[in-house]
Parts: C-alpha cells; structure tokens; sequence
DNA sequence: ATAAACTTTCAATATATTTTGAAAGTTTAA
DNA sequence: TTAAACTTTCAAAATATATTGAAAGTTTAT
C-alpha cells in the first residue's frame, strides 16, 4: 500500500469510529488528517484534501480547538492561519476524556446524585428497583470518574503500568 | 420529587448520555425503563410507556437483546412476550464493553495493524508523521482492548479494588 | 480611506437516522 | 381448519444532524 492510499483509510478509519463514538464524522477525519501531515495547513487545503465546504471547515476547525486538539499557528508574514494537531497520543487521550468527563459525565453524575435522594417506600418493589439500580449506576459512574481524574493527571507510563500490574 | 417524576428524569437522562455516546436514543431510554421496572414489561407496556410505535417498540428490544442487556421471558399460560433486563449494573458494563470491543474496536485494531506495516522513506516527514501516529495510536488501541478483556473476565471488586491501588 | 485577503455566520439544502403503522407473518387454542 | 392473539417487517414519513455557499464581517497593508 502506498502512502497517500494509507493516508486515505487511516482518515476514514478514524471518521467511521468517530462517528461510532457520536463525534462528527467531519470532525474527526479532520483531526486524522491533521494527525498524518507534518506542517500546519490552511483552512484552503483542508477544504481541498476532505472536499468539504469553507463553512465546514471552518466550524469543525473551531470545534476542534474548543476541544484542545488542534491549534492556530501564525507563520510570520502571512495572513492566512495554518493549523495543526498536538500529534502526542496520550495527550490526544486526555485532553477527549477530560473534555467527555466535562460535557457529559459530570451532568449525569449531578442528576444520579440526585435520583438517589428520592425517597419512597422501601416495601414498594417499584422503589425499590430504582432506588437499587440509580444507587448502583451512581457508584459505577463514580468510580468511571475517578479513574478519568487519575488519567487526567498521569503520566502515560505509570498510567500503564499501574493498569497493566492488574495482569499479574 | 416523587417517584414516577424521577423514573422520567433518568429514563431521560439514560437517553441523552446514550445518544451522546453513539447509542440510539429510543433503545437507551427502553433501557432504563427496564431498568428501574421490578416486572418484566410486554411490548405493549413500553409502547404506552415511552409513546414509540410497535414497529420501534419490537425493533428496539431486538436491538438491546443482541447486545445481551434484556431478555425475554414467558409467563405460563400467557402469548404474551415480557421482557427484562439484566439489573446488575457491573455485568451491563462489561456486556456493553464486550459488544463494542467486537463491534468498533478490533475493526479498527486490523486496518491500524495493516495501516503501521506501510513502508516508506524514513526521509521523508510525511511518511515519519504518518508512521509515528499510526504506531501510537495503534499501540493506545492495543492497551485499551488488553484492559477490556481483563475487565471482562474479572469481578468487579476486583477490578475496581486493582484501579484503585493506582491512587496509592 | 480603500481594497484585497482572509474568516465567520447562518438560512437554506442535503443527508442520515429514526420512527411509524399497516400489512404480512407466525403461533396457539379450540 | 379457522381465527384470534400476538410478532415482525419495511416502505414511507418524520425528525435530527451535517453541510453548503454566498454574504457579511474582520484584519492588514498601502
């Protein structure tokens, strides 16, 4: 297989599973290409590479950056804005785990925290079930929780190898 | 808060974190009303529960009974079909981690390993970038299913417990 | 100030996904 | 058999999501 062949399923392997993970389709093949290119590009060859439109472009760049996975560069004496992508892997890893915890962990969390206050009558089987099955989906939740701030705040190396010390 | 009020509340917010996670939103929220039901429930029940059709009614329980999370049960002397669901919150887990392991991970897992084994000039930047990401994100990939598939064969204080020496 | 170079916006459009519901299919009891 | 009870299917419709592209906005150089 030859490189720019490669290129082209590697961007579209990480679109499909993107798009698996409720990530923009756009978005995430964006970020492949940006991931497989060694300079920084314009919004133009962006447009060029993926053929999509000045618009979507632009927004999936942004949305990309409001997820710090993509930065502007400003290369002197130009105009025009180049792009590129922090191509650190682990980095990549933290920064979606702590943008998903953010998003859509810590609301849930918040709305668990308070279905398990509701109060009933604990002889009702219909109250007993959902009090057992919130109690138990907020403990498991919790526990996701944790785990991502420990991610959040560890070097890739120890992060693995304190996983992988689980094998023995 | 009342119970049925609060049954709503996670039914909904069961179904926001579903589709926000690549999962059908109608299916999450068949989900979690089989959750919080101490019965099992007909199709007709979870018609008039949630207001979808029969057609997305009977579609949607295939659905969540080929990722294992309901299954039918017969009542004797009945036609009737009742379903239910698995409440044990740490077996959903791993079944939901087993499902889309098979599903999204290893697909993706076989076009990395095709994808690292592209030769090239060592010269050349864009085949160096191509093949320092793709070897990254490749290896990541290969952690993440190895802590998948320890996780689905341990019990949970097991799992849990190990996770947690990683804070000591 | 002007205009060229570039970026952003957003209503309209296109695409993809989900849902409906009625018809077809199946099973069971008598 | 027959028919009632129940389940499944799937084309059409509805809904949700993503994309376009031209116009408006901004910045910079002269």
């Amino acid at each position: 297989m030859e490189l720019p062949e490669a290129k082209q399923k590697f961007i579209e392997a990480w679109g499909k599973l993107g798009s698996e993970w409720g990530i923009n389709r756009t978005m995430a093949q964006v970020h492949a290409l940006l991931l497989v290119t060694p300079d920084a590009l314009t919004t133009e060859d962006i447009m060029e590479s993926l053929s999509i439109s000045r618009g979507n472009a632009n927004m999936t760049l942004r949305d990309l950056m409001s997820w710090g996975l993509v930065e502007k560069q400003h290369k002197a004496g130009e105009r025009k804005e180049y792009f590129f992508a922090d191509k650190n892997t682990w980095n990549i890893a933290r920064q979606v785990a702590k943008e998903r915890r953010k998003r859509e962990l810590e609301p849930v969390l918040k709305i668990l925290d308070e279905l398990t206050k509701v109060q009933g009558d604990s002889k009702d089987p219909a109250y007993k079930t959902f009090n057992t099955s919130v109690t138990d989906i907020n403990k498991m939740a919790k526990n996701v929780d944790k785990t991502l701030e420990t991610m959040l705040k560890a070097e890739e190396s120890w992060f693995w190898g304190s996983i992988f010390k689980m094998f023995k």
